[in-house]
DNA sequence: AAGTTTCTACTTTTT
DNA sequence: GTAGAAACTT
C-alpha cells in the first residue's frame, strides 16, 4: 500500500490531514489542489475508518468529479460504494430525487436547461399578453436565475422598477408552468433543495448525519444558494474543508460570487488557513506574467506563486494583421514546435474569449490539415436532433412536460400547425390540466362523439355541455393531434419492454426521423450521426435496471457539461474558451485576441467588477501553460460582418516587457501592418514548401485525396500570392477550403 | 399547413 | 455571416 502523505509538501499535507473542523484551502493554479481534495478523501477512509458514504466532495463540473473518483478508488485499490462525488446541481437532483415526496415535487420530474427556459418563458410571455420585444426572454431568464441564486422565491422578489415588476409577474407564471409540468430548472434544483432543507428539519437532519465530512472544490465560483447548502449541511459538527482560489473566479455571471470565501471565514471563525503557493505547472516566466496580471487586482489576498522550475522561454507576443493571419500563425507554431519535438499537438491548446472566435481557426487548421479538437462551439447536447430526441424521450418519461411536447408536437412535421398548437395550450391552460391530458379528453370526448353516432362538424354540439371543454379544433387538425397521441401512448406503453436506446430507436422509426433530418446536405448526415453518437450513450444505461434507467438517463444528459465529453485520445491540438479551460493544463498555450473589447469584451468596459472579472479569465488562461505561452492580437478583425480596429489589450501592458521575446515591438497601440512578420514562421515550418509557381495548378474537376477527408472533387480553385487555394468537395465529408501547399492533396487519375 | 423569402439579433462565459 | 423567427405566398 502506498503511503497517502508521501510526495506531499507541509501545506498540502496538512490540508489532507486536518479533517476535523472547518478548513479554507487557498490554492492557486497548479498548486496541486486536486491532489489534496483525493488524498484528503482517501485519508478518512483509510486512516481515520470513515465510511465512504460520509464523504460528500463537490465539484464544479461532472469530469471532475469522476476524475476524483477514479484517483481516489486508485489510491484505495478498490470501488468506493457511497461515496458522494458530484456538482452541486446532481447531488441535488439526486436527493430531490430521493426526498420528492417530502419536497413536494415528482419524483419523475424532469430537469430544465437553459434553452428549455426560454421555451417556457416564450409561453409565459404569450400567456400573460407580453411583447417579446420589450420583454426579452433572455432578459427574463437571467432575472430569474439570480433570483433563484439568491434563494427568492418570486413571492420574495422586491421589484424596484416596473420592468422588475414584469419580471416578477413572469418570474411567478414561469414558476407555476415549471409545477404543472413537474419540471426543475437548474436553478430549481439548488432552490428547492435549501427550501426542503429549511422547511423539513428531520430531512435535513438526516443528511447532516450522514455526510460526516464535507468538501467543496472550486468555492470561489459558490453562489448564495451553494453556500447556504453546504453551511446548513455542515451543521453543528463543521467538518468542512472549501478549496478556492478567488483569482480564478469566472463565473459572477451566473450568480457566483467570491465574497462566499469571506462569509466562510465569517461563519467559520474558528477554520485552519492553509495557503498552496508552490506551483508545480509552469515556468516561472509565465508566474511572473500571471503574477503581473493580476497583482493589479485590488481586494485579493496576495499570494507568492513560486516554482522549481527555471525561466523557461519567454513569452511571444504577436500582432497578427487580420483573424486569419493570426490563426495561420497559431497552426505555423504548433506545427514548428511539433515537428521540434518540443511538444504534441494534443499539448497545445488555442484559447479565446467567445466560442465565435474559434471559425477562423478551425479554418486554419484545416487548411493546414492539422487534427484539432473542438470544445463546446455548439454542445451536442444543444444541438436542434439531439434536443429533439431528447424532448421525445422526456415526454415518454413525463407527458406533463409540456414545452417537449411543444417542441416536438409538429417535428417532424405532422400537419399540427402553429395555429393548432397554440389552441391546444391555450384549451389546455383554461381546463388547468397539462396539455397531454387534454389530448386524453379530446380522444375520450372522440369516442364518445362516435358511440353516440353524432355527426356534428367542428366542437359545437360539445360546447353546449361543458364550456370549458369546448373542442377548439378542426377536423383535420383533431384527427392529427389524435394520430400524435396514440403514437405517444404506444411508445409509453411499449416503454417498459425496452431499453432506453430501443425506446429511441422505435421514436425514429415511428416518426420517420431519419428521412426528416437525411435530407442529403453534408448538415443532414452530420445530424443523423449526432443521433447515432445520441443512441450509443444511450445504450451505456442498458444494464441498469429497467425502471430506473430512462430517469438516469435524462438525468445525466441534463447535467452534463462542455468539457465533459472532452475526446481524450486523439493527439490533436485542443480549441475551447477560457471559461472552458479552468482545471485544464498543456505545454503551449495560445490565447488569441487580446485586444480591447474582445479580452476585456466590451460588455465589461462600464462595470468595473465584470472587468476584474475579464482579468481574472485572462489569468485563467496564462496560468493554464506549463513552457510556453502565446499571446496574439490582430490589428484588424472582422466582427459579424464588419471589420473593427482593435487596440491591443489592456492586459498586454500589464505584462514586465523582460518576460517577453523580441522586445515587444507590437506592444502599445495598434502598429500598422507589418505582413512580414510572420512570414518566417512559415520558411521554418515543417510543412512541405509551397508548391512550385510551375507546377500545374490544381483544375476544376480534377479527383484528389487528402488524408483526414479521403477522396473529393475540386470545385474551385484560385492562385494567391504565392499559394493556391482550393475548394474541394468530399462526399459526405462536404466542402472544405484547403491550401494546396498544406493540405498534401494528392492526385488521382480519371 | 407548409414552403418560401426576408429580417433580425446575435456573440460573453454555463451548471 | 448565420441561425432562427417572422412575414409572406401557395
Amino acid at each position: 500500500m502506498t503511503n497517502i502523505l508521501a510526495d506531499l509538501n507541509p501545506a498540502q499535507r496538512e490540508a489532507v490531514t486536518t479533517v476535523h473542523g472547518p478548513v479554507l484551502v487557498l490554492a492557486g493554479p497548479g498548486s496541486g489542489k486536486t491532489r489534496v481534495l483525493t488524498q484528503r478523501v482517501a485519508y478518512l477512509v483509510r486512516e481515520c475508518d470513515v465510511q465512504p458514504y460520509r464523504v460528500m466532495a463537490v465539484t464544479f463540473t461532472n469530469k471532475a468529479a469522476s476524475e476524483m473518483r477514479t484517483r481516489i478508488e486508485r489510491l484505495l485499490g478498490g470501488q468506493l460504494r457511497g461515496l458522494t462525488i458530484g456538482t452541486f446541481h446532481a447531488t441535488c437532483a439526486r436527493i430531490l430525487r430521493r426526498e420528492a415526496a417530502e419536497a413536494g415535487i415528482n419524483p419523475g420530474y424532469v430537469i430544465y436547461d437553459g434553452d428549455d427556459q426560454l421555451r417556457a418563458l416564450r409561453q409565459v410571455l404569450k400567456d400573460l399578453n407580453l411583447d417579446e420585444k420589450r420583454y426579452r426572454p433572455r432578459a427574463m431568464r437571467a432575472f430569474i436565475s439570480r433570483a433563484k441564486c439568491d434563494l427568492l422565491t418570486p413571492q420574495a422578489v422586491e421589484p424596484k422598477t416596473h420592468p422588475e415588476e414584469v419580471a416578477r409577474r413572469v418570474y411567478e407564471r414561469y414558476q407555476a408552468l415549471l409545477e404543472a409540468n413537474d419540471a426543475l430548472d437548474f436553478g430549481d434544483l439548488l432552490l428547492r433543495m435549501v427550501l426542503l432543507f429549511e422547511k423539513e428539519s428531520g430531512v435535513l437532519e438526516k443528511y447532516q448525519s450522514r455526510y460526516l465530512f464535507l468538501m467543496v472544490d472550486e468555492f470561489q465560483d459558490t453562489n448564495t444558494a451553494q453556500y447556504r447548502l453546504v453551511k446548513m449541511l455542515a451543521g453543528e459538527r463543521r467538518n468542512l474543508c472549501v478549496v478556492a482560489d478567488e483569482d480564478q473566479s469566472i463565473y459572477r455571471f451566473r450568480g457566483a460570487d467570491y465574497r462566499n470565501i469571506r462569509r466562510f471565514r465569517e461563519d467559520f471563525p474558528e477554520h485552519k488557513l492553509l495557503l498552496l503557493e508552490r506551483n508545480y505547472r509552469s515556468t516561472q516566466t509565465i508566474l511572473d506574467a500571471a503574477n503581473a496580471i493580476i497583482a493589479v487586482s485590488p481586494w485579493r489576498t496576495p499570494k507568492r506563486l513560486h516554482t522549481d522550475k527555471g525561466a523557461g522561454p519567454l513569452l511571444t507576443v504577436f500582432e497578427a494583421y487580420n483573424e486569419g493571419e493570426e490563426a495561420s500563425y497559431v497552426v505555423n507554431e504548433i506545427a514548428r514546435l511539433t515537428a521540434q519535438g518540443r511538444t504534441t499537438l494534443g499539448g497545445c491548446a488555442v484559447m479565446y474569449r467567445t466560442n465565435a472566435q474559434s471559425r477562423a481557426l478551425e479554418d486554419a487548421f484545416i487548411f493546414g490539415n492539422m487534427p484539432y479538437k473542438l470544445v463546446g462551439a455548439t454542445r451536442f447536447y444543444a444541438r436542434r436532433e439531439i434536443r429533439d430526441a431528447l424532448a421525445y424521450l422526456r415526454l415518454i418519461h413525463n407527458p406533463h412536460d409540456s414545452v417537449s411536447l411543444g417542441r416536438i408536437i409538429n417535428v417532424p412535421r405532422r400537419g399540427i400547425g402553429a395555429r393548432t398548437t397554440a389552441a391546444l395550450a391555450q384549451w389546455a391552460n383554461r381546463m388547468g390540466v397539462s396539455q397531454h391530458e387534454a389530448l386524453l379528453m379530446l380522444r375520450e370526448e372522440h369516442g364518445k362523439k362516435g358511440r353516440e353516432g353524432n355527426e356534428d362538424t367542428g366542437g359545437a354540439a360539445c360546447a353546449g355541455r361543458q364550456a370549458a371543454s369546448a373542442i377548439p379544433f378542426g377536423t383535420r387538425a383533431r384527427k392529427q393531434l389524435l394520430i400524435f397521441l396514440e403514437s405517444l401512448e404506444g411508445w409509453r406503453e411499449a416503454r417498459a419492454d425496452l431499453t432506453v436506446a430501443q425506446i429511441l430507436d422505435q421514436v425514429l422509426e415511428e416518426t420517420a426521423y431519419e428521412g426528416w433530418i437525411r435530407d442529403g446536405t453534408e448538415q443532414g448526415e452530420d445530424r443523423w450521426a449526432n443521433l447515432m453518437e445520441l443512441r450509443t450513450v444511450a445504450a451505456d444505461y442498458d444494464p441498469l435496471p429497467q425502471e430506473t434507467a430512462l430517469t438516469t438517463f435524462l438525468e445525466e444528459v441534463a447535467l452534463v457539461s462542455e468539457v465533459d465529453d472532452l475526446p481524450e485520445a486523439a493527439d490533436a491540438s485542443t480549441l475551447l474558451t477560457l471559461h472552458s479551460a479552468k482545471g485544464l493544463e498543456f505545454d503551449v498555450v495560445f490565447i488569441v485576441g487580446m485586444e480591447e473589447g474582445i479580452l476585456p469584451h466590451s460588455r465589461s468596459f462600464d462595470d468595473p467588477e465584470q472587468m476584474e472579472e475579464e482579468r481574472r479569465l485572462c489569468y485563467v488562461g496564462i496560468t493554464r501553460a506549463r513552457e510556453r505561452l502565446y499571446l496574439l492580437h490582430a490589428f484588424r478583425r472582422s466582427r459579424y460582418g464588419a471589420d473593427d480596429l482593435n487596440a491591443p489589450s489592456r492586459f498586454l501592458v500589464d505584462i514586465p516587457r523582460r518576460l517577453v521575446q523580441g522586445k515587444g515591438k507590437s506592444q502599445g497601440l495598434a502598429a500598422p501592418r507589418r505582413t512580414a512578420t510572420w512570414r518566417p514562421a512559415l520558411k521554418v515550418s515543417p510543412a512541405p514548401s509551397p508548391t512550385p509557381r510551375s507546377e500545374p495548378q490544381l483544375a476544376i474537376g480534377q479527383r484528389v485525396r487528402h488524408a483526414l477527408f479521403g477522396e473529393g472533387t475540386v470545385i474551385e480553385s484560385k492562385l494567391t500570392k504565392d499559394d493556391e487555394e482550393v475548394k474541394v468537395a468530399f462526399p459526405g465529408k462536404g466542402i472544405k477550403k484547403l491550401l494546396a501547399s498544406f493540405a498534401k492533396l494528392q492526385k488521382l487519375g480519371d
